[in-house]
DNA sequence: CGTTTGATTGATCCCCCTCAAGCAGGGTGG
DNA sequence: CCACCCTGCTTGAGGGGGATCAATCAAACG
């Protein structure tokens, strides 16, 4: 059974709320946010005379906590402020596939029946807004409605992407998908530091992304060390051959 | 080189505009529409007293025709009225891969860069709306943005459990899981005949959306049939051991 | 009636899984 | 300070699920 982590013993703490202070005010964490303006927060946090700011509760989880959970439906729409997480289900048999890896800037929204749960890879600060608020505000803002659709746009391109390299695509071939990703994604966010950005995931998320077992990640990846492609080191993941990464990666 | 179907030869000919009525005058082809009132054409075609019609137009496509083509930016959305198809991408190297099946009343919204292609799986009657008169709607009526909201986590949500099925399932189980949601989603049109429904797609196609090749997907098929949980035959399915089929395709 | 499409079945091979052991680092408590 | 555990990574040996190659066959098609 790969890449069961620690039994779940936090889902009943809720997270710490840090603050609840309107947007506007000072001192409101968005105010020094690294990446904001990269991603829906500006689209969110635009100020305009006549409009009132939308709630926003920011709270922080811990390593391994789950902030959020399938089956309990929620009013709330997420945004990551700073750390990773990711989204996964869970089968009868104990299973874990993750769907998707969570960066700063990233949004969750649960509409519908998500039917996902979402937990903390590394130590998280999130923003909680109020889903009818925010749908408020996507109908009578054109700009919004945009920047919304591309997000829905953008998430659903990356599942996509995802679901073709599982059904097509070797082990290296996934393993260097998920790196590009990863790293066109961080990219986006400003968050990439030369050629390389920082990478909490233990090499049984990895697994559970990919479909592969964690023994057999392990394996891929002191390839790709060997042969010079990229290296995973203190949380670091440096890549040295970007083109080859792509050649084997990009499948388009 | 598993699943490529006979080489592009339609693109450049567009199918064959069938009418340009307005939505509202007598004999549009929606007024008999079997699943109208079913999805998101409900939510589109509603009449109210001061809002004026969306523009349609109602198309063909043959078989093997592909309607819709990735890399080509479209401002219309597609409603599925009559007929399968299913939505893939395509490799560098020839490999196909199938995203999503397309069932009478399915959506087409290639917004963003939808990056993917639509190839009609048996003749195909569809309906072309224009995406800027759409948007308006949904952004003037509550209930088309609820609609529309809905129709997006509803694909979401197919698209991750297929990504599911794909990182953690085996054959029998992956095939199970197609065959499961293609019946619900039947059902939920009411397309859905006893437990039987038409099933178009050739063993390729079951492969290229499972991962699989066909050789192994006709070895399944065969093991199925002869365990008595489904048959195809003619280009119906039936399903003779619903409950079996549950506990192997459903995985949750 | 030749040709093409698609399904079936057998034989062989390989990618990746499974099981297992070993090791390094980091707590934690004595 | 060391003993002990827990988490996570590595490496080896063996086995299996599905790929690959190939031949046959039925139905549809031109």
């Amino acid at each position: 059974m790969p890449g069961i982590d620690r039994p779940v013993q936090s889902v009943d703490r809720p997270p710490a709320v840090m603050r609840e202070l309107p947007a506007a005010l000072p001192h409101s964490p968005c105010d020094t946010c690294p990446v904001r303006g990269t991603n829906f927060c500006a689209a969110l946090l635009i100020e305009t005379p006549h409009r009132q700011p939308l709630t926003q509760r920011h709270e922080r989880a811990e390593r391994r906590d789950i902030p959020f959970e399938a089956e309990r439906s929620s009013d709330s729409i997420y945004l990551i402020c700073g750390g990773w997480a990711f989204a996964f289900r869970r089968l009868r048999d104990g299973r874990r596939h993750i769907l998707r890896f969570l960066i700063p800037g990233d949004l969750v929204s649960p509409f519908g029946e998500g039917n996902f749960s979402v937990q903390a890879l590394t130590d998280l600060r999130f923003c909680r807004f109020v889903a009818a608020e925010v749908k408020a505000r996507i109908v009578e803002e054109p700009r919004t409605f945009d920047a919304w659709m591309a997000q829905l746009a953008a998430e659903r391109s990356q599942l996509a992407a995802s679901a073709v390299a599982l059904g097509q695509f070797d082990a290296a071939e996934r393993i260097a998908h998920l790196v590009l990703q990863l790293r066109e994604r961080l990219d986006a966010r400003g968050l990439l530091h030369g050629e390389s950005f920082p990478f909490p995931l233990r090499q049984s998320h990895i697994a559970d992304s990919t479909g592969l077992t964690s023994v057999h990640v392990s394996r891929t990846l002191s390839a790709f060390r060997k042969d010079g492609v990229f290296a995973i080191e203190d949380g670091l993941l440096k890549v040295i051959d970007l083109t080859r990464l792509r050649r084997i990666g990009d499948g388009r």
